[in-house]
DNA sequence: CATTACTGTGTCCGGCGGACACAGTTACTC
DNA sequence: GAGTAACTGTGTCCGCCGGACACAGTAATG
């Protein structure tokens, strides 16, 4: 497992030659995954789109779990080069990045979520975002927690504001929108500041990534300046 | 759907007396799912442990979708009901409280995400995050994105820190750290700074929560004195 | 008593991940 | 060159899943 993510393949010898490669597989998962949803990803599926047949694929991965392992560090790519930058600006945009990697693959949100191995491309962002606060007085311990805060945040924006193909509960946003305004109409009585709070909202959209990534910039730079001075 | 999760059954007349009952149902599938993780929820698996087969329950839920809905608001349960506190000291302990949740039904981590509907208990929670913060001179919306982001926090951090029973990485929090080590070992020279983070972090645990909760209300305080004053 | 509305059952379907035995292909070794 | 060992792809089979559907049994209404 972590051979096939980090590609410590052992050299082939004998027999005959593959007629695919892992890479074409993950590829071809991806494109499914991007298009129908995670949940359309089966070996069946791939195997449709490859010439070979299901089982075949079992001689490049053993799993699928492995396989959507595979899929989900090929997908989130490396990390964008960016310019040195003061740390505050730095993790702003290593945010909004990885905002973008989750819209352009949103199965990632459902396929990267618990503990798992982590493939290169993953690591990478991570050492990307330790990167920018290394300097900043802040202990290894806190630079994690740290990235892991704005992750988390990023994560869940995502999951809120990205439409997920084909997935079980296809609501789009407005049908969403309009059931739960009816349940907060009917049971106003049970839910006043929430009902208020969602009235004079109505209108104003989008703002939640960087209205949280202000707040927890912000208070970072609480600490660091604590730290520092 | 509505109807199931906010109760509104139309009463029945005719024909026999159901045999179960919707929240029966319920409760043997948060059962499962606390013992053996969500996958192990099926149909048949819940029909099991009920006087009933498979197929009956369709009778009391549409489809698996919409029971999972209803578990998911039944295991969530109400807020704790606490005393009135200043709205930092409020936030703080709702989201311990909601960690707590997750920590008991590890699988609402599963069942919670993406836009779906919503039950009256979790609307209930919402109702009393947005009611700590109402005075505070933040606008609804602003109300409503600052618990989300609290919400994110405590969502990663309980998925990081629980074991998922049955799931399919079923792997121990000990497991996970050597084969990160052993992965960082071999590559300390492509993640330099991660390397150095985690070294220098190790032994020091569980701090996650606590850490990014204190830099989020940093920076909603920050926000908010920027109001007021 | 007949009708009507309702409940639970059994059977069937397509699709899923995966185990396994088997046939075909290629390269190394004698 | 012949034999063999290592490897690849195929077909079949299994158990499980969610769910459609027809059917039989039951209880209240007329």
């Amino acid at each position: 497992m972590t051979e096939l993510l980090w590609g410590k393949e052992p050299a082939r010898t004998r027999g005959p030659k593959p007629a695919i490669t892992l890479t074409a597989i993950a590829e071809t998962g991806i494109a499914i995954a991007d298009t129908e949803g995670l949940d359309a990803v089966s070996m069946q599926r791939i195997a449709g789109e490859l010439p070979v047949t299901k089982m075949a694929l079992y001689r490049y991965v053993p799993g699928k779990t492995e396989l959507v392992a595979v899929m989900s560090d090929l997908a989130v790519g490396s990390p964008p080069d960016r310019a040195d930058l003061p740390w505050r600006e730095a993790l702003r945009i290593w945010a909004i990045d990885l905002y973008d990697a989750f819209t352009r693959h949103p199965w990632l949100l459902q396929s990267t979520i618990g503990r798992r191995l982590l493939g290169p491309n993953e690591l990478a962002w991570m050492e990307r975002g330790v990167a920018a606060l290394t300097g900043t007085g802040l202990s290894g311990g806190e630079q994690l927690d740290s990235i892991l805060v704005i992750t988390s945040h990023v994560r869940n924006i995502a999951q809120q504001s990205t439409t997920f193909p084909g997935h079980t509960t296809g609501l789009t946003e407005e049908d969403w929108q309009q059931s739960l305004a009816e349940i907060l109409a009917t049971e106003a009585a049970r839910f006043p500041h929430l009902t208020t709070a969602m009235r004079t909202s109505a209108g104003s959209e989008n703002q939640g990534l960087e209205f949280g990534l202000a707040r927890i910039l912000d208070g970072l730079e609480l600490l660091i300046s604590d730290r520092t001075g």
